[in-house]
RNA sequence: GGGAUCGUCGUCUAGCUUGGUAUGAUACUAGUCUGGGGGACUAGUGGUCGCAGGUUCAAAUCCUGCCGGUCCCA
């Protein structure tokens, strides 16, 4: 094998799909398992989703929501309750229909989703207006049966991801919830996966089963397709109806109670290989990034060996003080080059070259991977390092909007609009708010309403399919 | 939902048309030399050819079914 089957083989602007596997697989975040649709993470794959979920666990500490644990299998009587929300979800549940030999009464579903079986549980736990708010957060997995081609962290059969659910007495409340949750979600994905977000409302036809509506966090990535990466819902008291959530109000009357449900997966890990990786591999943003800085020592002579390890050990602990992941590379039966590589297709943001040279001149080199910048710095600058790290992050996220922003289009002509799409992006176009109209702009190219923007609105135009009078403009786009 | 294509040591692969106990590389192990962008030489380990049937004296190869991967189009 040379080298050219070591790392990627395709570019990903030639052939993003291929780039997008290989990537995956090859900066080992991880590996398929030997059922269909369904992945194994590797460590560093699961550390990328450890760190998500410390930042997302302290945003919603902050926000009174505390963690919970719901178990797996849900009775089929349970998850029919809501009709619309079974009829959706249907057709990709997973059924466990015996245990051992013996048939199950009642089949039992791996859980495609928990609102059936968290509301379930809430209503006995509601009684009085003292229980509320009630709000917990489950991480856990969702099992959907993928029937079309499968794609890791994009489209798996099993996915980790956290499912909030939360209870309020007041209908403002409530909505209030959506949207803060909402904001964590986009600012928690900007600033720690520097990838820029639009958030807004999908349309009746797109929202959640079961959902008043849907909020949701969209982006376009490279290859001009819609991804949406986390949705926070209003459920009004469709649930609290059929599941019995209520509680006595001051007033001593009882009332349903009005719940949301919101949730992010690891697609979002999906979303951060697509747009910051390279014909070379993956790249990290640092905040994420299990190690942030690798140390390459180069030697030869035993003695220059003794030498540069000791200096290395003594960055890495200058480093590792001020809370940097830093990890020396001293495999002694492979060449620096070899190593250069192979950090650089795991993404490692930052690399240091050390070695007898370098000693002489009282410096390292530093190699930054998002854009392959080499830079001499000297011993007493290596505090800098923090800094520099910074600098990456908020520069990645710079980047990435620019790339976002020229995949987005005004557009106003639908046989424009037709042409154009075929090369992906993200069209901004007026909509009279009628679906039958919504349904042939999808007939016709593909696209469906992947957001309405927030804050759009008085935006004066003519709905780009029927011409009718329109106000709202959303973001048509072909998604994942 | 429709179409195409693939599955052989850890990985990539030759062999399949025309059946006869599997080729090479890389990786791995040991040693020597090397070392600032995917090193060199020598020796060694590793595969019941995705799974299950069938045809045959004989199946990686032919037939049937299943499982899994990848890509393209709705």
């Amino acid at each position: 094998m040379g080298k050219e089957s070591i790392g990627i083989t395709v570019s990903k602007k030639s052939d993003f799909s291929e780039w997008y596997t290989q990537v995956v697989l090859k900066a080992k975040l991880a590996d398929y398992a030997p059922v269909k649709g369904l992945i194994v993470l590797r460590p560093d794959g699961y550390s990328i989703w450890e760190s998500l979920k410390y930042t997302f666990d302290k945003k919603f500490g902050q926000n009174g929501i505390r963690n919970g644990f719901l178990p797996v299998l849900i009775p089929e009587s349970l998850l029919g309750k809501e009709k619309k929300h079974f009829a959706g979800f249907n057709p990709e549940v997973f059924w466990v229909t015996h245990s051992g030999e013996n048939e199950v009464g009642d089949r039992l579903a791996l859980r495609p989703t928990s609102e059936t079986l968290a509301y379930t549980l809430y209503s006995k736990w509601i009684k009085s207006w003292r229980d509320l708010p009630l709000k917990i957060n489950f991480w856990n997995t969702a099992l959907r049966a993928e029937i079309k081609a499968t794609k890791p962290f994009l489209r798996t059969s099993e996915f980790l991801w956290q499912e909030g659910h939360t209870v309020h007495a007041t209908q403002e409340e409530a909505e209030k919830e959506v949207f803060k949750i909402l904001a964590i979600y986009k600012n928690t994905v900007e600033e720690e996966l520097a990838i820029p977000v639009i958030i807004g409302k999908k349309s009746e036809k797109e929202k959640f089963v079961g959902a008043v509506y849907t909020t949701t966090m969209e982006s376009v990535m490279p290859d001009g397709k819609a991804l949406q990466m986390g949705t926070s819902h209003f459920l009004g008291q469709n649930f609290s109806k059929p599941f019995d959530v209520k509680f006595a109000d001051k007033d001593n009357i009882e009332h349903f109670a009005w719940q949301t449900s919101w949730g992010v997966s690891w697609r979002l890990i999906g979303a951060m290989i697509m747009v910051h990786g390279d014909d070379k591999g993956l790249v990290l943003p640092p905040k994420v990034a299990p190690t942030q800085i690798v140390i390459v020592p180069i030697y030869n002579s035993e003695e220059d060996k003794k030498q540069t390890l000791q200096k290395a050990e003594d960055i890495k602990k200058q480093l590792e003080l001020k809370m940097m992941r830093v990890h020396i590379d001293d495999r002694s039966e492979i060449s620096p080059g070899y190593k250069f590589n192979d950090w650089e297709m795991k993404g490692v943001p930052l690399r240091i070259e050390i070695g007898p040279k370098d000693i002489q001149k009282q410096k390292v080199v530093l190699a930054k991977r998002y854009n392959k910048e080499k830079i001499d710095l000297s011993f007493d600058k290596i505090e800098k390092i923090g800094q520099i790290l910074n600098e990456i992050q908020s520069k990645m996220l710079e980047t990435a909007r620019k790339q976002a922003d020229l995949n987005t289009f005004d557009i106003f002509d639908f046989s424009e609009f037709k042409e154009k799409i075929g090369k992906g992006g993200f069209f901004n176009a007026n909509w009279c708010g009628k679906q039958d109209c919504e349904d042939k702009i999808k007939d016709e190219t593909g696209a469906d309403i992947r957001v309405i923007p927030l804050g759009n609105k008085n935006k004066v135009g003519k709905c780009i399919y029927c011409n009718e009078p329109s106000t709202i403009v959303p973001i048509f786009a072909r998604g994942y």
